[in-house]
DNA sequence: GTGAAAGCGCTAACAA
DNA sequence: TTGTTAGCGCTTTCAC
């Protein structure tokens, strides 16, 4: 069976209060004493229930992390970090993915899977702001990602909108004229919709046409979606000479699509992606894409919970963005690009 | 603040008991008095506190896995299975990382981080069976991958011998003879050991000579690591007509490095790698691997942690092997291989 | 500096 | 069918 303090205490003769100090290392133990309690510790095998003391203090010491998938390199690459984040305040990382399903994300938002929680860092795709209005869960909520909501929840990510604009603007700067879209939404719900937003930015502000039918939809975000859609553009007759895609996958699966085509990159079609994951780093060719700061984003998001923990709830929820940049590599550079896999 | 039991019991009138019964939907409980008693819980906003009934009930409902690192994405893969093996039981994932490196797993092994758990999966790369055995934790352990201990443990792999046989016996049916290995690790503890035997084992069936200067180790097992591993080996003058590779990363990284010197895949050097991740269903030329059975690996790994907690202790660890299979892709059949992207 | 005792919120054995 | 009560193992006033 498993011992307890009540044990120690009685191995040692002495109370239990005193094993806990000991134990908690509080100032006002004296040396014999603790030498004494510590050998009593040692020879029983004690530790201690960290059940227990959750319940006693309220906290647990655990942050939960739900994510629309971990197939996603980006969301495995954040998870990383959140985990590590996470560790630099003593706290560990429950995870949760949601498929980005609307009903899984309410559920999860409600605390259903996960409530042995300290608080909730959330990366949502379909959720409305009524779902999380509807909330009953007292828990802190951070949010991540591209959608935004008016509600009092701290909300962490880059500027999609300027990032989106620096990538079509590099395109255009390279001379680019037919700039495709590749990963917007089908359906009401537009998580696209921010880097969407700056693709139009881009081109209107050059005095391009945004042209809607280079617009392709996906059902989800990963290589077989931006393979699917690069090819239904090429069917459809429309040839562009430079694609922007909504993340990495997408942009791969649309590398391979045009490589079969025979088009080549970056000389007939250039590519830019968004998230900067490590294979695209390691492609044929290797892909420019916007790179966010994720050590950035899982620490505020960590940072975030546990100041609401200590303060009051918030009233208001604060938007911040994290840094980004374009890496600019050999899918728009062509290989005088510098060399491959650079930090 | 929080309501508890109590305040759901003398807001409806009744004891603490009922409204646990009606909490737990224990049978006997007359209709009337359920439904009294939910409505004082809707009213309340009752929400049960779980650490309080894992104090009571010894369990908590949660189970530990620690990877070596999330950024590959096989464990990605593999992370996003245990999540949904666990919920299938009703139980949520602690996730931790490791690094790979024998400190930190021994560490996690102890139950040092992640002490709230009913059971832990570790993969294990650099731990040592001496390691294991110093671990006074109770708490059901499963580990997972190539590494093999003879300790009470359950141990779930696919049979890495017999798959690097397969795969190296696929390229030798190909008519290659000079076959490397990318992948083997410096120093004394060498994780990869199975499925180093498994390409000698392949090579000896087929008379040819496992040429120790093809083997090449990597200090980690990322896309750079087999990018450098590929790159030494040419810049040595060794030019194999095929790589067998650790993993899918290290195949990746191998593959960029020679198409960057003029070689062709699979004309010049065939490659397989190992673990099937689905980057590698769509690069430039796709590439053939080794596709374990990671779902059932996960439902296997979440089963035995769960059965130990229910029965007794493990005398004898089990080793399970899941099923693994090798997908023939173009970096080994070239363009007249199947489409790309099969499931 | 150390001890005694209350109680965090819940479940389950036992009573009624 | 429902109520009473004793802990699960710990932290934490409050005495001493």
């Amino acid at each position: 069976m498993r011992v307890s303090l009540k044990d120690v205490a009685s191995h040692a003769g002495v109370s239990i209060k005193t094993v806990s100090n000991v134990v908690n290392d509080h100032p006002h133990v004296s040396p014999a004493m603790r030498a004494r309690v510590q050998k009593s510790i040692d020879e029983l095998g004690y530790r201690p229930n960290l059940t227990a003391r959750h319940l006693r203090k309220g906290r647990t010491g655990i942050v939960a992390l739900a994510l629309p998938e971990l197939g996603n390199p980006y969301f495995a690459e954040l998870a990383a970090e959140v985990v590590d984040a996470a560790a630099a305040h003593d706290y560990t990382v429950l995870l949760d993915h949601t498929g980005g399903r609307r009903d899984q994300e309410a559920l999860v938002s409600q605390g259903f899977r996960a409530r042995v929680i300290d608080g909730l860092i959330l990366s949502p795709i379909e959720l409305e702001a009524e779902d999380l209005r509807a909330r009953a869960e007292p828990v802190p909520l951070v949010l991540l990602g591209e959608r935004e909501y008016d509600l009092p929840h701290d909300h962490i990510a880059i500027d999609n909108v300027a990032a989106a604009r620096e990538a079509v603007r590099h395109l255009i700067s390279l001379g680019r004229r037919d700039i495709a879209f590749l990963g917007a939404r089908r359906g009401r719900s537009q998580p696209a919709h921010l880097r969407l937003r700056g693709w139009r930015e881009a081109l209107d502000a050059a005095g391009l046409v945004a042209d809607h039918r280079l617009v392709a939809a996906t059902d989800g975000w990963g290589h077989a979606d931006g393979a699917a859609a690069m090819a239904r553009l090429l069917d459809a007759g429309h040839r562009p000479d430079a694609v922007f895609a909504y993340n990495d996958p997408i942009a791969i699966g649309a590398m391979r699509v045009l490589a079969e085509r025979g088009l080549r990159i970056p000389e007939d079609v250039a590519v830019v992606g968004f998230d900067d994951v490590v294979e695209g780093r390691f492609g044929a060719v290797t892909l420019t894409s916007v790179s966010p700061d994720k050590a950035s984003i899982a620490r505020m998001a960590v940072e975030s919970v546990l100041s609401q923990l200590d303060g009051a709830p918030r009233k208001e929820g604060r938007r911040i963005h994290a840094g980004h940049r374009l890496v600019r590599r050999e899918s728009t550079l062509g290989f005088d690009a510098p060399p491959p896999a650079p930090a």
